[in-house]
DNA sequence: TTGCACAATGTTAACGGTAACATCATCACA
DNA sequence: TGTGATGATGTTACCGTTAACATTGTGCAA
């Protein structure tokens, strides 16, 4: 392996010249500058990222841990890991992906967490690494967090129907007692609040055939149009597979779902959903946690909510 | 950062012999043994994997290159990312991800690459790491490769049908000019030559809705009961929207799919499909590197096939 | 008793970098 | 002309670990 001192010796320098020439360039005369970076080109230097990493006590690697059950692991976790992954190593950082929680973090110089679960919090706040969490963390938590607007999504979601011009709007909720799954149905309600239409609020597991279930029983009191604001795309496939056995999509029921990711390209027709800017928030999980690391101690909690968008398809255009 | 030297310091022995409990057991007496034991455990020592790679030019890291175009990613990829890390993690390895080619290769032990084509190999060849490639390399390609058998699979699936009682046996094949497009079509064509029925195949891209056409056109044509022997999940979504418009499934019409991740659970009714192992197909490309690495040069070239499995749900019990 | 093999432990140097300090030449200014 | 500030470069020591070699002590055969 090419290292330091045969850069040095091909340019009649010292080890320290050719490391501050990397480093600290400002500090070498011009000269010595491009002596040294012919040397590197010429014997083909890259520095060793472990070395480095021994001396500064630094790793430029960062974990993401994924917390979720592997059984259930949505098709989101491919698309922000790979948004991560470039966004790190344009950084000069390399994602690492872990599914345990108690492995060491010595080698690591921080944690995205995804996946977690209100019991998991008080773990990670004792880890000695900064942690970012993805999903909104509770109140006065000392973790920092970056998190889609599940509110506002659907607070988007149901203003977007209403301005359609459909008056009857009903909600397919999650049944989970989880944050973002209340933050979504808050965001319904605050709009049917505002604009003083009727309340309308179901909930169901996140599959498909149950939401078919529930709307096949529901979809008789509908007075159309009728819109179905959903938690989920996976619901909102099911509840569109329902009703469109019966009414016309989107002239008598307009359909709009919730995350934008891979299911939604799949239903017909194609679904209008909220979608959950995953470049976005790799991106603010990035600078975030990097930000964290290099300002060493001074640990400033920050919880960021990106506003996600609609990406209007073929069951809303009533 | 508690260290080696605190540790033999509590002990009152040397580094080395700390050094020698951990990775050489066999040479210290056992009452050192359990002295340092203690120690270790009294200090709450955690061994400096960075020193360690640094000393041993061993870095117990395996890249996971992902080669595919971001956009078109499928949830594949998360299911079996997560199967690595954890059987990774299990032999002391963690997985990195990254997204190129070109980034150094000097902090990791090895490359486990997926998503690749034809023209990567000449890159991937000249890795000064050990290379598994997911999906099968070419005849006489240098690298080691693990892949589902996909002749095999759709064998199998042909099979399925042609027992079920299905005779009108179609299928529909992906218009992709890669190796495993065609031994997916190879295996329809054996099984059909070996049964003696009629050859049908058509092709087309992998969406549903283009699926879709197809059928709609196609299926006027079906000798009842007739069978679709899909590609992909993918396409066999779009086959199950258009064929159930007009026949019964399974009754009239059987469709199986291919991939067993994530789509096929969405489809009413639920698909019976050939899922890939990626199970077994993690712990095989696990097994292949970690022996690659530690063989250290004897470079065996080791080419395997994983058989998958049929999941019979709802569209093919005729 | 002597010497030697062998097992248990310690010492040293290295892996490839970088921070901190030391050295040296240059230059401005009193 | 002497002094000290300044900038460019070199030297040293260390990050935490392990391989290789050195040392020590023990038992056993000659």
């Amino acid at each position: 392996m090419v290292n330091l001192s045969d850069v040095a010796r091909k340019a009649h320098v010292s080890k320290m010249t050719v490391s501050r020439v990397i480093n600290h360039p400002d500090q070498v005369s011009p000269e010595l500058m491009t002596l040294v970076q012919q040397a590197i080109e010429a014997v083909g230097y890259v520095p060793n990222q472990v070395a480095r990493a021994l001396v500064n006590q630094r790793h430029y690697v960062i974990r993401f841990l994924l917390l979720e059950d592997v059984a259930t692991v949505e098709p989101n976790y491919a698309k922000l890991l790979i948004r991560l992954a470039h966004n790190l190593q344009q950084k000069g950082y390399t994602l690492e992906i872990s599914l345990d929680i108690t492995a060491e973090t010595q080698s690591i110089d921080g944690i995205i967490v995804s996946g977690w679960r209100q019991e998991d919090l008080l773990k990670l706040q004792t880890l000695d690494v900064p942690v970012i969490l993805y999903g909104a963390a509770p109140p006065n938590s000392p973790l920092s967090s970056v998190d889609v607007d599940n509110q506002a999504g659907i607070e988007k979601a149901t203003e977007y129907m209403w301005r359609q011009g459909y008056r009857d709007i009903y909600y397919i909720g999650l049944s989970l007692d989880l944050p973002f799954a209340k933050q979504r149905e808050a965001g319904y309600r605050a709009v049917m609040a505002q604009k003083g239409g009727r309340v309308n609020v179901y909930q169901t597991e996140n599959h498909a055939h149950l939401a078919d279930t529930l709307l096949t029983n529901l979809m008789h009191n509908f007075e159309l149009p009728t819109a179905i604001v959903c938690a989920t795309d996976r619901i909102a496939l099911g509840v569109l597979r329902a009703v469109q056995r019966v009414y016309h999509i989107p002239r008598e029921c307009g359909v709009i779902g919730f995350d934008g990711v891979f299911i939604d390209q799949l239903t017909q027709p194609q679904l209008t959903t909220v979608r959950q800017p995953f470049a976005l928030i790799a991106e603010k999980i990035v600078a975030q946690i990097i930000s964290q690391i290099e300002s060493e101690n001074t640990l400033e909690v920050e919880n960021t909510s990106i506003l996600p968008d609609i990406v209007v398809r073929e069951t809303t255009n009533l």
